[in-house]
DNA sequence: TTCATGGCAATTGTCGACAATCAAAAGGTG
DNA sequence: CACCTTTTGATTGTCGACAATTGCCATGAA
């Protein structure tokens, strides 16, 4: 039951505390780890045959990343993911990445739009192969959104979407299996933001950013209504924590 | 030299670390810890009285709040601000407070509008008493895009802004004395955009957001390209942290 | 039966010490 | 004199134990 047989999984990291953060982060994403379970410090030291003193940098860190939830003297739990907070993500996300297709309009070099352009074709490739829309959505969606990011070469909103938020994003994935009705019109939808961006046209980058986030959020609100209704549900349990 | 007395100044905090961190937070935004200034565990440790521990708790809070930078084995320094950064940081600010007022006049309350026009009101007092430049600037200024970031009733838009990205943008004022020569431009914007809230225009508080921010950005990099041709000094140290 | 109160177990917060790691200074050699 | 090697010093990473706080449960009284 020892974990020193998935030490080499994550060769590069130097520390006990961010091995134990990446493998936890990543149970957290797959589900393996259910929302609201209850985190305690002394199970997950037995589990991962660790202190509690790397275990708690590594809670720290997910509590950074918006993964886990700590009160002070209770303990912690896996996020339980609301409704309305989902939407809120999508707010946030059509607000900067939106900005990121501006910016990246104006400062994208061409050897990254070449890059970006060998991703699209890759992803072309794949959705003609197995009509992909599951892995087209979880992977090849994000890496689009990745490189537009990486793109504006600002760094606060790399750090920002990249680091903060693109594992809650994953995490979202993951609960509402939200692989998208609609992978061909993505598609078309990132072709066309790259040809913006190419041709330094700032604005309409930014307005077809916006359009195609806004459209991704208003596709999961439809299913999760539709959701709702098919199970009779008379309201979701949407529960505000406080401040 | 011991810290108990500031106890009394942080009361609702239940923890060690928690405090710690306030303290340091408020020493670095006060300016009372220069940039630069090299930060270790067992000096603070000493200095504030407490084990290492809760201070690597502290730390870790001050690096996700990016007002210290670490490097491993290194050591931790307060962070260094460039003029680059600065703008990024405007860059951010025009793509999320925008959206913010976006949703603040979609779903702020009558209550909530009547308790920001008090704000304006009361800025508006001091402005006439004191033709307060600086006063105005540093407190009330944040206190208005603070209460339109509530008003949104986004809550992760809420927790970046005013969580993660307030304190620096207070590091920000005092490093650069960045008090606006244009504070009664400043204060129509603000009226106008309340307004616009009020009137329940989404569209328009946007808009009107976007251009506050964005012109506050260049009025900045304007005093700080003049305050550069001034001092004569041929570039900037700007100098990009490796990621 | 219901509510208040007390004790108890579990969890988190905190501490001091030891070990591993790295950066820079000291020394030797070509 | 320059460059490589070694050593040293400090800093971070890690661990186990103790203390403080919390939530739960049993016990008792109204």
């Amino acid at each position: 039951m020892n974990s020193k047989m998935q030490e080499s999984a994550f060769p590069e990291v130097r520390t006990l505390a961010e091995r134990v953060f990446n493998q936890l982060q990543d149970a957290i994403v797959r589900g393996e780890l259910a929302p609201g379970t209850k985190i305690t410090e002394p199970g997950l030291s037995q589990t991962y045959g660790i202190s509690r003193g790397p275990l708690r940098e590594a809670m720290r860190r997910l509590e950074t990343h918006r993964l886990i939830e700590r009160v002070p003297h209770v303990g912690a739990r896996v996020v339980k993911l609301s409704m309305q907070e989902l939407l809120e993500l999508f707010d946030v996300r059509e607000a900067m990445e939106s900005m990121a297709a501006r910016l990246a309009a104006r400062n994208m070099s061409s050897e990254e739009i070449a890059g970006i352009r060998e991703v699209l074709a890759l992803h072309e490739r794949q959705a003609d192969l197995q009509s992909g829309e599951a892995y087209y959505q979880r992977e090849g969606d994000l890496d689009f959104h990745y490189r537009i990011v990486l793109g504006s070469h600002n760094r606060m909103l790399m750090t920002i979407l990249c680091d903060d938020l693109y594992y809650l994003v994953r995490l979202y994935r993951t609960q509402f299996s939200a692989n998208g009705t609609r992978p061909q019109r993505a598609f078309v939808e990132h072709h066309r933001i790259v040809d913006a961006i190419e041709a330094g046209d700032e604005e309409l980058a930014e307005l077809l950013m916006r359009r195609h986030v806004s459209a991704s959020r208003e596709n999961v609100a439809e299913r999760y209504t539709a959701v709702l209704e098919a199970e009779q549900v008379p309201m979701p349990p949407i529960q505000r924590t406080s401040s």
